[in-house]
DNA sequence: GCTGACATACCAACCGGTCGGTTTGATGAT
DNA sequence: ATCATCAAACCGACCGGTTGGTATGTCAGC
């Protein structure tokens, strides 16, 4: 099903009326397929991403398969396309909260903890609780993927460790953690891990509460494990 | 696609061979069915429910589509097999581990974090990394379906994290938490968590270790919240 | 009048599921 | 011991519907 590399990004494409104008690209990109991006995401949370037909996508985007057509390749593309944009804006979320705690904090442990603390506020603040993971998603059917892909949800979750991987580093640097052996690698490891799970059992038991929960208990351990 | 509920169980069938003799009946049940369980559950856990087609499954046991429709009423059925196979072989090692560490251990905290130490070394001592959790496949192709399925999952999760609630309560009836408005029944769910989390996480980075490593992080939180 | 943005009609391949037929092995009458 | 019987176990051709994908057409706006 899927043969050949997803080449990810969008190509040479360039976005409706932004030829002209500088300032108008940052505005309105192409709404027809964000939109077809838009209703996919949601799709694939709820059916999987090859339980989600072309049809069910064009058909909840009010639109037909030509139009598919002409903003992708195929299936191949949007899948693509779905991750990259998962990533894009997890991430816009996941660096300003990143960064918001940095600033408010004066002590690598602080932050550590206002890090989480901030990402509990901004899921407490969605309008609707979470709705899944691009990256869980795919990897639940991974071998409908190509290599490419996989490797770009790896590094990704990677990329995501980071970020909390850099704040535990400069909180061991000047605390020595209560149990020995425990390196800010695996305390990085241990959020990501928490956040999945936590989506992932809160969805299957329908408990949107949960994953914040789950994110305290994160929280109350980095403060057990670097207190006075 | 799933337009009716699920019967769970086998319903009136009755083994090859085991008419007349009792004692057979304990022994190989029906292995032509069981091998079809056996390779669905690993190619589900690798392309999904949905895009595990019946050919991929029938390919795989060396068998055909009559062979399966002989045992098997239709997709659907399968699906409530694959389920009720998973959580009957998965509590056999969850209870087997809180037994022995209950028998084992003669003080509660002894008891929780020998329960958690004891599923790590099962994990080690598996031939292969653990290939999945059918609950976490299950859960994230869930419009795929009948609303007695996704219960079905939703309790298992809740006895799941029963068992270790279970033991929580005895530790926090002795020893106070460190943190104030740590509930059993939180800690449980935060093992739960960890554990589909990191496998996920793992299976996503390849990294089989990586379970084993959060499984020893929630243990470490446990030791320091409940340290004397 | 040309191009981008869609709609429509259609295709081969594959999907889950059906069905008539064949093989196999246990049983019971002879 | 032999053999007819019969149901369970399994085979594989086939069915209608759906899949991802294509070819062609329409039409507004620069």
């Amino acid at each position: 099903m899927w043969p050949g590399r997803i080449e990810f990004g969008r190509g040479t494409y360039r976005p409706v009326g932004t030829r002209v104008c500088a300032e108008k690209m940052l505005e309105r990109v192409e709404p027809t397929r964000e939109k077809i991006l838009e209703v996919a995401e949601a799709l694939v949370y709820e059916k999987g991403f090859s339980g989600t037909s072309l049809n069910d996508i064009v058909r909840a985007a009010n639109l037909t398969k030509g139009a598919f057509f002409h903003h992708f390749s195929g299936k191949d593309e949007l899948a693509g396309a779905l991750l990259e944009r998962y990533a894009r804006n997890d991430f816009e979320v996941l660096n300003a909260v990143a960064d918001r705690a940095k600033a408010l904090a004066d002590d690598p442990l602080q932050e550590a903890i206002l890090n989480l603390k901030l990402f509990e506020e901004w899921l407490e603040g969605l309008e609707a609780p979470l709705a899944g993971c691009m990256y869980a998603s795919f990897t639940s059917q991974r071998d409908q993927f190509d290599a490419a892909t996989r490797r770009f949800i790896s590094d990704k979750l990677n990329e995501w460790a980071a970020i909390y991987e850099d704040v535990f580093e400069r909180v061991i640097a000047v605390r020595e953690p209560k149990i020995e052996g425990v390196t800010a690698r695996a305390l990085a490891e241990l959020v990501v891990s928490v956040i999945e799970g936590g989506l992932l059992v809160g969805r299957a038991t329908n408990d949107p509460h949960l994953l914040v929960r789950q994110c305290q208990q994160a929280r109350n351990y980095i403060r057990l494990l670097f207190a006075d």
